[in-house]
DNA sequence: ATTATCTATAGATCTATAGATAATGC
DNA sequence: ATTATCTATAGATCTATAGATAATGC
């Protein structure tokens, strides 16, 4: 959305999107605070000074990284809800498939440890962002899957949280020795899930 | 509680004690990063070159606060799991009323955003730490209530991973508006989990 | 003599601004 | 004229060290 700056020649805006793709690796690798404004400049390239011409502060930067990442995942969720069978377990497959196919979002560290160091407003936009993009789409999920009757009823905002929770412990347990794919895990707890929630 | 730093004599460590707890609260709230000396000092009431002289560095103090806050938790967990009753929902519901009367630990941030700050040994130390003092005394937990036969076979290091960060989870969906108390919420995923693991 | 603090400061950062410069577009 | 970079630097941090100082313990 809102991504109009393509112009004159053919990729007037590849340093500037090449800029937000470095700067989304490394917030995501470790976080606001500890990755500098001289660091992304180093990946891309540049002098740090040079980032300023881009965007009017670090703060901007993350916020439009956030932004983006989230809307990439606003309609990676979209797409594989509504294009993958209509059952909750095809869904749910899916919604894990495309965690697991994308680097994992670290929403509890972002909540927690980035962005209370923004301003006030900014946390607010974000918040609202994953809110809209992430966690809505996931509740509703569920919510329509007790309509139709394939679950009991849970508080679905329950579901959802668990849910995601899930997908982000996964690449942390991965990570470990001996451990299996993590698809593997994905499918292992849907369907301790599925079987807990039977009508 | 646990609060006897009182008197002026028996109690040498008074001093020293009340800074690590300070240091565990800033810690807590806003990571190792966004923590600085300044502010400990601060809030203990001294100055900032003071710290030094009970703690070689920020990086000791932190090691030092962790294992003390770690070691706290091994021996909730114990007593919660072996004074509750010996059926896995009895010990569950210990166990979540444990983590639910504790501040939140913060896993996921302190091993994403926290403990890359470190160096590797320390960082080593804190990982083997949090393994020994809550994580395996969960996946324990599980592994006997399968032997039992009270469960079916699920990975128990993943029925552990899942159990923790839906303890992770709650003290964020609580902050909502119109949120449940997290007892109910545990109560509710602890239900919905072991219907999902019936024999 | 030991314990626990203090002041002062070195030495590294880090964000952001000012102003110069080179290349391209009309 | 606009776009995208650069150098240089101001101004705030932040961690850690050196050395002074006051109070207590023998």
């Amino acid at each position: 959305m809102a991504d109009n700056r393509r112009c004159t020649k053919e990729e007037s805006s590849s340093g500037r999107e090449r800029l937000v793709d470095e700067a989304e690796r490394l917030f995501r690798a470790r976080g606001y605070n500890a990755v500098s404004m001289r660091d992304i400049a180093f990946e891309v390239g540049i002098r740090q000074a040079s980032l300023y011409y881009h965007f009017p502060s670090k703060e901007q930067l993350f916020v439009a990284v956030t932004e983006r990442m989230f809307e990439r995942h606003r309609a990676g969720l979209q797409q594989a809800i509504y294009h993958n069978g209509s059952d909750l377990r095809s869904q749910l497959h899916a919604v894990s498939g495309w965690f697991l196919s994308q680097p994992p979002i670290h929403f509890l560290s972002m909540f927690h440890t980035d962005m209370p160091c923004l301003g006030e407003d900014n946390m607010q936009k974000l918040a609202v962002c994953v809110e809209q993009s992430v966690f809505e789409p996931i509740k509703q999920t569920f919510i329509k899957a007790q309509e139709r009757g394939e679950i009991r009823y849970t508080r679905p905002e329950l579901l959802a949280g668990f849910f995601l929770s899930v997908m982000e412990t996964i690449p942390f347990v991965t990570t470990k020795p001996s451990a299996v794919s993590g698809e593997v895990m994905a499918n292992e707890m849907i369907s301790v899930l599925l079987d807990g929630l039977k009508v």
